[in-house]
DNA sequence: CCTATTGTACTAAAAAAGTCGAACAATAAA
DNA sequence: TTTATTGTTCGACTTTTTTAGTACAATAGG
């Protein structure tokens, strides 16, 4: 369980960032971190399989959406607003408000 | 050249929107639609072939990000402002306005 | 040390998207 | 009516993405 790879600030680019967002299982995981401090992988469990779940966290990692903390063998997952917010003034703002039938 | 369906506004989904927007071709499109309250298709045959820009602007389309009105043989594109603002406040202005480097 | 928990890596298959040439359709203009 | 302009449709091909099973790695606890 190594990398993790999370892109620093600078180099967060908006095709990434919209292209994580715009698949409706990603999207639906990045509303259920909006209140959230962290959010364990586990409760996904319900939704998808395991690989499946570790694929779209590590194509919002990897765009720069959200970041992991790891504590033994736990993930904690939570959304990166505050650079999101200085790279794109607004944009997490209105996605995570979007209205529930909106969505998909 | 018939049909150019473009949903209803009540039909527009974010998912959608932001997979229409992800695309740095797309993008590129969008964003020289900023300042234009319409643009011919043919300024853009520089950068791609028609079949390949006709691709892109049916997504934009479909997706309800772009509208298109017909004169001639001609057709003039135009971003759809208004409805998305009114289903996603802020979204676009926040696309519109990234920054050209933190674009892809 | 043994076992359960948590999540990744690898792999393969299926689905979706992007690219673009060539033929076609509609209009305009000569 | 013939020709040029503008853009679509079709089809084929390539690339990317998604999905998910299985095996593996790391840690925690007994």
């Amino acid at each position: 369980m190594r990398k993790q790879y999370q892109p620093q600030t600078s180099e967060i680019r908006l095709s990434s960032v919209l292209h994580a967002l715009s698949d409706p299982r990603r999207l639906q995981i990045v509303l259920s971190l909006k209140d959230e401090a962290e959010e364990s992988c586990t409760i996904y469990h319900d939704l998808m399989p395991k690989s499946t779940l570790t694929h779209h966290l590590k194509v919002l990692r990897e765009a720069g959406v959200a970041k992991v903390r790891i504590e033994g063998t736990q993930h904690f997952y939570s959304l990166r607003t505050d650079d999101l917010e200085l790279l794109f003034p607004g944009l997490m703002t209105s996605v995570l408000n979007v209205k529930p039938e909106l969505i998909e």
